[in-house]
RNA sequence: GCGGCGGUAGUUUAGUUGGUUAGAAUGCUGGCCUGUCACGCCGGAGGUCGCGAGUUCGAGUCUCGUCCGCCGCGCCA
């Protein structure tokens, strides 16, 4: 239908007759020359509609409102001296109608697009109309981008892209699944795939040796800004492989992927060991934009006259004692902002937050009593505190400690506003414990496929795996690990799990049999496509980067799902609706 | 499941101590206008104050419940 997109015209398209289709952006009447911005994909230009070029087009022109579809013929013109409009990247330019036609037309708008006051409730229930804005096309044209380089560079290195099953087995040890019912076997059900984890190992199985897929996974959870019910994961496998090979891989995606949207990345990336991650930011994905790294001073506080901190730093293996030092915090922060960060911890679990402030005449503040000068002195060298400097204190349990002064430091940071936001600070976090012990329960930390380094420790959280997670500004990116190819571990380790041979059989049996026909070492990872994207557009929510996303209680705002359903159609599903809270 | 914030014309909002006809901008609409580009000028329409109950002579305003949206906690092997 069109010659040209609408910004693709310019001064060497003068005396040019074109072709155009879009919206009417806009439109001004002057009672005699009437003009429209004509709006594609690419941008708006100008259309005059002149009665002295064409009468007819000019009585369209007439009738035309906001967001009608247009198709507009007519010739490219120079704008007069003084007429160019600076704002438009065809502003140098117009097109004088000589033939227009209303394809569509539209009723008034529920908003105005682009509005950016608007909010998102409004443009969720039509969504359609807030993805004709420009920003919004651009960040489905750079998710297209990356997802396709993505595909690029993983069929350059011989992965094969195969689709894994969206009806598949339902297996509640981790999320909360979906589920489908099955009319064919009334009472059974399907689950939507939390991701193609078991099928990849298959394929793994098959002798593919390497997969992709661009894969949609599916987890029944609460909503946050940066999660949804349904979200896509860049998932990869790899065979006779390990973590570095993993790694290797994963690099070059992200590099090519990034630099598809225009934007440079040095690989490889930083690393740091679990522990280490948590024991100085108190996180296993710690933003590393900024430093604020937590510093032990258990030692020094186990010579203290207070008991409670005292007490606390007897037993260094199950309690921390952490400082956190804020530059020039003594400056920055009101009496009263350091009463309120003890608040900010409480709601973590904390019983209270110490802290010293490094004066002209040395370090003040309520604990300062219960030290001696030489451990004052102490305190000063392990954090390298500086006049004007303040330290903040976290002690108890270990965990909780950790827990709390990690969520302390990233509040700290977007209080004091150091995070910059221009930079992209990768960082693999290695070597993850391979258990987690929760109210005596024992837990995968990643999932119980993971190759567990030495299952023969006393203490199962003592066990480490080959597990990697890639973290990008703070923000889990990505997980993976080397997985088990071996039956007897594999029962070794859901025999750890708690979980009962008859229990393994029923859920993983297919698995384990499978490792029982000749299973090559492999390894892999999973990207969150989403956040990925969230991050490269610089987004505060993942339901900017998806088309039609739903809303914190995971609803549809423009197709109202989820929503009920006939009786007949749950009557051919076996099923009968216990109650409608709703109705 | 829990905590915080919010819900008033189509949209974005103001609304004092509970008190006259809920005000504005924008959008819409009628008219005028041949160089605007957030066009301009003159006029008009448009409100279940999320919903339901309660207190009161009187509720947008106070109380309770409920629904919806956002942020977070729990949850997310």
């Amino acid at each position: 239908m069109r010659s040209h997109y609408c910004t693709q015209i310019d001064e060497n398209d003068i005396g040019t007759e074109v072709t155009l289709c879009g919206w009417a952006n806009s439109y001004r009447d002057h009672g005699g020359v009437i003009f429209i911005d004509l709006r594609d994909k690419s941008g708006l230009v100008q259309l005059v509609c002149d009665p002295v070029d064409s009468k007819e087009a000019h009585k369209v022109a007439n009738e035309i409102r906001d967001e009608f579809v247009l198709i507009a013929k007519g010739k490219v013109r120079a704008r007069g001296e003084g007429l160019e409009n600076k704002n438009l990247k065809t502003g140098k330019i117009e097109v004088v109608v000589e033939n227009l036609t209303v394809e569509s037309k539209s009723e008034p708008l529920p908003f105005v697009i682009n509005d950016p006051k608007v909010g998102e409730e409004t443009r969720l229930k039509y969504r359609y109309l807030d993805l004709r804005k420009a920003s919004s096309y651009e960040t489905f044209r750079l998710r297209s981008k990356a997802t396709i380089a993505a595909r690029n560079i993983l069929d350059a290195n011989g992965f094969l892209e195969v689709e894994t099953p969206i009806l598949t087995k339902s297996t509640p040890e981790g999320a909360r699944d979906y589920l489908v019912p099955s009319r064919v076997h009334g009472g059974e059900f399907y689950a939507l795939p939390q991701s193609p984890q078991l099928f990849k190992q298959l394929l793994m199985v098959g002798g593919f040796d390497r997969y992709f897929q661009i894969a949609k996974c599916f987890r029944d959870e609460d909503l946050r800004a940066d999660r949804q019910p349904e979200f896509t994961q860049i998932d990869l496998e790899m065979s006779f492989a390990g973590q570095e090979d993993v790694i290797k891989v994963s690099e070059d995606m992200l590099k090519a992927v990034f630099s598809a949207c225009g934007i440079s990345i040095n690989i490889p990336f930083n690393r740091i060991p679990y522990h280490e991650a948590m024991e100085k930011y108190g996180s296993d994905k710690p933003d590393l934009r900024y430093d604020l790294a937590m510093v032990d001073v258990i030692d020094i506080f186990a010579r203290c006259e207070n008991e409670i901190f005292s007490n606390i730093a007897k037993n260094s293996h199950i309690n921390r004692i952490k400082a956190l030092k804020v530059p020039n915090g003594d400056n920055i922060f009101s009496k009263r902002q350091m009463k309120g960060f003890e608040d900010y911890v409480r709601k973590f679990g904390a019983s209270g937050l110490g802290y010293f402030q490094l004066k002209e005449d040395g370090l003040k503040g309520p604990l300062a009593k219960f030290f001696s000068d030489a451990d004052l002195e102490e305190i000063i060298k392990a954090t390298d505190l500086k006049v004007g400097d303040v330290v903040f204190f976290g002690a108890g349990e270990k965990k909780l400690v950790l827990d709390y002064m990690g969520r302390f430091r990233i509040y700290l940071a977007e209080l004091m506003e150091i995070i910059p936001d221009d930079v992209f600070e990768f960082v693999w976090v290695m070597d993850f414990p391979m258990f987690e012990v929760e109210d005596g329960r024992v837990k995968a930390l990643h999932h119980p496929f993971t190759m567990p380094k030495d299952l023969d420790k006393e203490n199962v959280e003592d066990i480490e795996s080959i597990a990697y997670d890639i973290v990008l500004n703070g923000v889990e990116l990505g997980g993976g690990s080397v997985r088990i190819h071996k039956p007897d571990i594999q029962e070794a380790v859901f025999k750890l799990l708690g979980i009962s041979d008859e229990e393994a059989e029923e859920k993983f049996g297919f698995l384990v049999e499978a490792l029982k026909y000749g299973a090559p070492p492999h390894a892999g990872l999973a990207f969150g496509l989403d956040r990925l994207m969230m991050l490269i557009t610089k987004r505060s929510s993942i339901r900017d980067v998806i088309a039609f996303p739903k809303t914190q209680s995971a609803q549809c705002l423009l197709t109202q799902a989820p929503s009920p359903v006939a009786n007949d159609q749950l009557r051919e599903l076996s099923i009968r609706v216990r109650e409608n809270k709703k109705a």
